[in-house]
DNA sequence: TTTTTAGTTGTTATAATATAACACTATGTA
DNA sequence: TACATAGTGTTATATTATAACAACTAAAAA
């Protein structure tokens, strides 16, 4: 198996919430998520929140910190949840993952004034979308 | 008063917040600072929820998203709430504000793949500060 | 095989974060 | 004055997230 995209072997759990966030086109909510699983048998928020903590840590899911929701990652280079950008739209709330290599390199190399590096960052664009532009 | 040169005047319950929030080396968190304004006569978590939302509306205070907390601005040449970049420690969780030229003009500048520019971001970098670092 | 271990599960309860709705007040300005 | 805009005080409630504990499971070590 290639390295680069060990299998993280999803347990029960983690697999109907992680197949659920795959399938939405857009960020869901915990308790959206929690939801649309309890009659998979998922019946409390911690089971919920307990399945997406680990997808975070795996890199599967990522988590759009200003909206409190989730969104799958579709991005390969990402196995890892360490360096993430998106953008978003203020007026559809529209979510993109950004995988940009100049974006990431500049800001994985960057430094602050005492010269320290960083190890993980996260992005988020506001703006409009090119539907809402238009509108 | 001049429209033209208005000065953001604080009103009593947003002055009293952001004061607080000014003084303190850290971000604080809404019902933190809830509990250290009550002696001075705001009592609801509305209260400060509303005088946060225009502080922050106004550039006065960002939020850093990863940590539901806020940390009064001292970059001055972000006066609003448009462009922001911080160093999180994730052991002590030291909060900086970063103000690079460098930074700032390169993500202002940013285009995503469909030639998208975005007018507003938020920048969260984590890692070890340097006191963390030496531990 | 048995035992151990780390990780996950199911559950109840509760903490922490944030907003809705409504009546009222202050202030600037037409 | 009257109007518009923004802020206030209040109660209630919605939303997001974690604590604590007992039990289960799979994989690896003995």
């Amino acid at each position: 198996m290639n390295k680069m995209h060990k299998e993280h072997n999803l347990t029960k759990n983690q697999k109907i919430i992680f197949d659920l966030i795959d399938k939405s086109p857009q960020p869901l909510k915990a308790y959206s998520i929690l939801y649309n699983v309890q009659k998979k048998g998922i019946k409390a928020p911690l089971q919920v929140y307990r399945a997406l903590d680990k997808l975070v840590e795996i890199g599967k899911i990522h988590k759009i910190e200003s909206r409190n929701a989730f969104i799958a990652c579709h991005n390969s280079s990402c196995q890892v949840a360490k360096a993430t950008a998106f953008s978003i739209c203020e007026i559809c709330e529209k979510v993109t993952e950004i995988s940009s290599t100049g974006l990431s390199k500049y800001l994985a190399n960057f430094k602050d004034k005492d010269g320290m590096k960083y190890s993980k960052y996260n992005l988020e664009f506001f703006g409009l979308c090119k539907k809402c532009t238009l509108k």
